[in-house]
Parts: C-alpha cells; sequence; structure tokens
DNA sequence: TACAATAAAGACAGGTCTGTTCATTTAAAT
DNA sequence: ATTTAAATGAACAGACCTGTCTTTATTGTA
C-alpha cells in the first residue's frame, strides 16, 4: 500500500465514524503512522483530501455496482430490481456509514464552499447514473424515476443510519420495487 | 420575546445557516444581542442549547401539521394524501434547511453522544407520527407504510437541500401516493 | 560507497473553540 | 426607596485546529 493509499485509507475510516470536522489532521497522520509534512505533500490542503475521499468513495461504489449488474439484463426490468437488491446490500452493510457526499453536505453547508460544491456535483452524478439505468431498461421517464429512486436510496440510507436494524433498506426496496414496475 | 426565545431563535437561525458545530456561543450571542454568562444561565452548556433547538424544531413542524390536516378525514385515506400535500409545502419552503435532527445525527456522528441519541429519539418520534396516522386512516401495515413515508421525507428533504429547485418534494409526493394508494 | 529522494518527528505560529469568573449596571417588585 | 434578580462586558484558562518549517533518519539506486 503506497503512503498515498495509506493517508486516505486512514482518513477515509476517520471520517466515516467520527465525522470530517471533527477528524484533525494530527488524528489522521497517527492513524495513517505517516508524518504531517508527508501528508501536506501528497494532499496540499485538508480540503483537498476530503475531495480525493469524496471521489474515491464514489469511484468504488460505482465499480462494485458495475461488477454485480448483469449486462445481458441491461435492457429490462430485471436490471433495476437487481439494482435495488444491490443498493440493499450495500446499506446494509455495518462499513456504511451514510452516503459520503451527504455527510460532507451536511458539514460543509455553506453553498460557495468548495466541499458543499463538489458534494452537489456527486450527487446530481448519483442521479445520472440512476436515470441512465432506468432509461435504458426501458422507463417511460427515466428521470423522474431516477430521481425517486436516488431520493428512497438516500433516504433509507439516513433511517437505517440513524436507526439501524430497523429493516429501512428492505423497506425502501420494496417501495422502489413499486415505483419501477409502474414505470415501464 | 423573552431572552430564552431570543437566544433560541439566534441559535436555530444560525445552526441552520451555518451548521451547529460552526456556530460558536461567541456567534450566537453576538446574533441574539446577549452577554455570554446569560446563555449560559438559561442553557447550562451548548449540548443543551442544541437540544432544546431539536425539540423546540420538532414540536413547532408537528404542531404546523396538525393545525392544517383536517380532522374530519382522519379515518379515511385522503388524510394521508393531505399530509404529502403539506410535507412537500413545508420541505419546499425557501427556509427548510433539512430535519434537524438529521443535520445533528451527522454533525455528532458517535452514538454515544447526547445529541445523536436525542437526534434517534426524535427520528423514531417521527416515524411513530407518521405510522399513527397511517393506522387510524386505514393501512393494512401501518408500520411499513410510515416507515416508507418517512424515507421519502428524509429522502427529498435532503435531495432537496442538496440540489435546490430539482423536484424533488414533488417526486416524492408523486411516490407516497403510489405507496398509499396500495397500501388501503 | 556515495548520492538523491522520501519520510519521520516535533516544535511553532496564529487562530478558534467552550466554559468560567468578576465587577458593574440595569430593571423590576415590594 | 430598598431589595432582589437578571443581564452586561470583558478578560481568562485550557484545549484544539490547520498549515509551515527544520532537523534527523531511512530508503533505493548508481
Amino acid at each position: 500500500m503506497t503512503t498515498y493509499e495509506k493517508i486516505l485509507t486512514a482518513a477515509s475510516n476517520l471520517f466515516e465514524t467520527r465525522g470530517i470536522q471533527a477528524s484533525g489532521v494530527d488524528t489522521i497522520i497517527a492513524e495513517a503512522g505517516v508524518a504531517k509534512a508527508t501528508l501536506y505533500k501528497h494532499f496540499p490542503s485538508k480540503n483537498e483530501l476530503i475531495s480525493a475521499y469524496l471521489r474515491d468513495k464514489s469511484d468504488k461504489f460505482y465499480a462494485w455496482l458495475n461488477n454485480r449488474l448483469s449486462a445481458k439484463k441491461a435492457t429490462s426490468i430485471e436490471i433495476l430490481l437487481e439494482l435495488c437488491e444491490l443498493v440493499e446490500i450495500w446499506i446494509s452493510t455495518p462499513e456504511f456509514h451514510g452516503l459520503p457526499f451527504h455527510i460532507a453536505s451536511v458539514e460543509f453547508p455553506d453553498p460557495a464552499h468548495p466541499i458543499n460544491q463538489y458534494s452537489a456535483v456527486l450527487a446530481v452524478e448519483l442521479q445520472g447514473y440512476l436515470s441512465k439505468i432506468a432509461a435504458v431498461a426501458g422507463a417511460k421517464d427515466p428521470e423522474a424515476l431516477g430521481q425517486q429512486l436516488t431520493i428512497l436510496f438516500e433516504g433509507a440510507a439516513l433511517v437505517e443510519r440513524l436507526s439501524p436494524g430497523s429493516g429501512a433498506a428492505k423497506r425502501a426496496n420494496h417501495a422502489a420495487v413499486m415505483l419501477i414496475r409502474a414505470s415501464i
């Protein structure tokens, strides 16, 4: 594992368990086992480290999904049902601590702050990703369905995080299936 | 307006525009126009001020809803449709900055922190409120519908906050109507 | 063996935060 | 008019934050 990855991994763990603002640079370097100057060589500022963390998390999520979605079913409704199952699994994992760009947008609520703006970009990206799948699958109004799935996904992520074990992910899945069937 | 209210109002405004942690006590007293010792007389700690803010916001939300829901329709499906309309209005208001207990739970992610625990209580309270309305309205599985509405509500609040003007509130309303019609 | 690049350890500056304390002033109520 | 309560302004302690800098140690390569 490169030094870069060590820092990013340590930062990710701390950001997700303690929060972003609450994770000081000194704590991050202690967890990563690197010196402060080393961190600032790889990441010019803490904001850049946060951005890299957000980008990395999104990339891994999409890669995880793409690897598991069956390419053959791409043009049928089944791809959407499969997607919902995967999202439920993703949310229900104990390592899941909420959507990173959501957390970030809450911790940096100022719309002028670079982290807030980048979070908004990643949120639009997610909605676009879901809408595109809905379009290929043949949904009547892919944009609408994509946004509804986004809302369910993000809502379930929040409820599951705040009330672990409440079955929110499964209930959101069921709701999503209804919306999907109605929109084909 | 009493001193207590002046402080709580100033804190609310700052918490919702700048974030809770980012709003220092010095800023709050400057905005409220009171001395620091006065704040600490009314609220023994910042945590207690935050808790009072969360309680106050929830109370006002339920009061707002109860005042507008038609008591006559309480035992029919229409009360749920009316509820969804009101929630859409609430979310779409420019003054809306996300559900306070959500924000709080993100800013204080440690499950052992009193603010996080209180946020969880308020989240359960919301779900119970919606489930109860669903039960009186005659839903087949009030618990399930209550949680699904909670998920949609909270998800829409997040998306609308991160992408203002994207119509998330309206789309969530439409999704909710489908779920409601299917569960009676 | 000698060199170059990278990283470590830690002190430091300048700022912010919560919460406490104290002397003074204002205001209300009897 | 006197007593009681409440609010003020300002300073303070102790801790934390990001980011910079210097010095020493370690690594890989010719």
